[in-house]
DNA sequence: GCAATACTTCTAGCGGTGCTAGGCTTGGCC
DNA sequence: GGCCAAGCCTAGCACCGCTAGAAGTATTGC
């Protein structure tokens, strides 16, 4: 028994080794060096080994993206919690938003631009998933009127997601970003909804 | 004279069969179908030939994104000018949008989601692109406020990309697109600015 | 009409990708 | 200590984007 258990903690141990590589090396290099062969390389095993771990390359990039999330919730609802006003924890929210999609590019796009084979707005979705959502539902619900939290978080989340993957790229200026963010806010705390 | 300009003829139709070939492809079985040998069995010719007329495959992609732009410009424009209020002329917009986007999604992800070679926000942009922002910038202009027009086209725009690839990519449910739409453009017809 | 030339196109191949079959080594068990 | 099973690696598949150099074709000058 204890064999078998040390066997598997070093295993999982692996695992992790393997998740932390592949967003190591996407984060330095993006995601293009992210292969099977560099990532074997990185790890110090051969590339079966990764297979005996993951399904897919892709799978390995699921993994990232969730602690990618995990990342996320945590730093948003700082962020939100922090903030004295609706209106602050609002604003506060999107900044932080914004600040994890710019200081960390790779990993936001496994998050939520690249295809990924995550269970996400459905029962099954991951706690980090439903942390983070619950910090964009808590942010607007002072300013709801008659729509749905929910509804009103995910317009929220798809406005934000919006300014930052055309502002990188390159579709829509960088430099009117402030601006636009405030303008965009602007539309959530005034509106009766 | 009259044989050089043949030729040159025969080139120019060979590079829209090009493009032409590969917007098919995409669309009918998306772009990770669409690789040069592929391409060139297509049109009937060899891979070199792709290399005479685009530096890169890239290049192809591009030029497929710049006939999707002019095609969405003109559907865009349709849909806003058809309009009988400004109300309905930014909810026709909107719904036109995005269904262009339900209806083409390779050809939407070459225009807006993958990395381009393409001067979008600058004044060499080109004009069917500065056409379709130009539908978003006149859809909007009732309601601008105290907010420039282009800003605010742009978070339309960001909007409206976000809730479209959120919604593709399965990280918001299909179910509520209808609510959240009419919610996102109350928070613009509604505002003050 | 024919040879020389210039241009076009193709064949074949490079170094890379994700992924895997099958041999080999290593470590636990009797 | 010898056997056996588990785990790992070497080597290779079919594909990718891209290109050098051979082969073919059309045009020009005689």
């Amino acid at each position: 028994m204890s064999i078998q258990s040390r066997k598997e903690r070093e295993r999982a141990q692996r695992e992790k080794l393997i998740i932390a590589a592949a967003r190591e090396l996407a984060e330095s290099e993006g995601w293009e060096a992210v292969t099977t062969r560099r990532l074997a390389e990185e790890v110090e095993y051969s590339q079966p080994v990764l297979y005996s771990h993951f399904t897919s390359k892709d799978a390995i990039v699921t993994a990232v993206a969730l602690e990618g999330i995990a990342d996320m919730a945590e730093e948003l609802r700082a962020a939100r919690t922090a903030a004295h006003s609706p209106a602050a924890a609002l604003a506060a929210l999107a900044s932080a938003y914004i600040s994890f999609a710019e200081r960390r590019p790779a990993l936001y796009d496994a998050m939520f631009s690249r295809r990924v084979d995550l269970p996400f707005a459905t029962q099954e979705a991951p706690p980090a998933l439903k942390a983070a959502f619950g910090e964009f539902v808590e942010a607007v619900r002072p300013y709801t009127g008659d729509t749905a939290p929910e509804v009103l978080a995910e317009i929220l989340w798809a406005a934000l997601h919006g300014l930052v993957t055309l502002m990188r790229g390159g579709r829509i200026p960088r430099e009117a970003h402030e601006e636009r963010l405030t303008a965009l806010l602007a539309r959530f705390t005034q509106a009766a909804g």
